[in-house]
DNA sequence: AGGAATCCCTACAGGAATGGTCGGATTTGT
DNA sequence: ACAAATCCGACCATTCCTGTAGGGATTCCT
């Protein structure tokens, strides 16, 4: 019951990009060294958020990655399923809370992997990259980093 | 995110002991059909189980398996996380929601990974294998089935 | 005592997912 | 034109998942 390190690679990226939304793309390299990432890893990852449309993407000399919306729109949720496919914790479950669980027609752990489901979505979706990149602001400047690119 | 079919499979051989309890040992055999599973592969689920102490097993003919507590005091998170080993969102966290990224200091996802920690483990420590049994029965007799075992 | 039932343990194996790497094609600012 | 970047598909090693196989140990029943 894990999150693989594609959703923390990538979700830590987009954090970086949070913080820095607004002032032009991000280089790719930028990201990964920052973020003590492997660049051509991170290079599909980004791929695969680009498809889903969560980042817009700027080819050439001068480009890399912003965001394609606002920090606050953009949910947890939203990174980690473009990433790691739908966040369920069981084959019986699909995207939408239904079931299709063959086996039995009725089952009581149905109970068990619904709540468990309500209570991951009640968190991933109601945290936003910019709540993020706001505890990132506040950790740098509580621990002193980042002052000297003023 | 997934819980895999050991869990899944583990647990429902649980939910099916709860059942049982106190009518003496269930066998492997009756528990894999009934569940469809894979008999040797339960069997080595059952042994983990049995290793974390949560089964007893009674050896030899008219043998089987027992929950070794009563269901009320057996939690599902006790069950999955002798299957499945500890149910955390991230590699950063320990079993006791201490953190041991070496990566960076001060890491805003953090934040998130403990909250989708705390979720989770608000489900899966609050019900126990006495309400999904509960919840099983109550299936069961809606469904008409079972009727006929009086 | 003997056989049958049942749990116990270890090893192996095929397939999928994870976590990358590599090489080249394409686009674009200078 | 050149260099800086993204884009894309293929490849690869390792681990995990989901079992299977086979034999050994223990206990009940007759």
């Amino acid at each position: 019951m894990r999150i693989s390190t594609r959703g923390e690679y990538g979700l830590r990226a987009m954090v970086e990009l949070a913080l820095y939304q607004g002032q032009g793309p991000l280089a790719l390299n930028v990201i990964a060294q920052r973020q003590g990432i492997s660049e051509p890893y991170l290079e599909q990852l980004m791929g695969t958020l680009r498809k889903a449309g969560l980042v817009n993407s700027v080819r050439g000399a001068q480009g890399g990655y912003e965001l394609s919306r606002p920090a606050a729109k953009v949910t947890v949720g939203q990174v980690l399923r473009a990433l790691e496919g739908p966040i369920i914790p069981s084959e019986c479950l699909t995207e939408d809370g239904e079931f299709v669980c063959v086996q039995m027609e009725e089952c009581a752990t149905r109970l068990l992997w619904r709540k468990l489901q309500e209570a991951i979505d009640s968190v991933v979706d109601a945290i936003t990259l910019a709540d993020l990149a706001d505890e990132q602001r506040r950790l740098q400047v509580r621990s002193g980093a980042l002052m000297y690119e003023i």
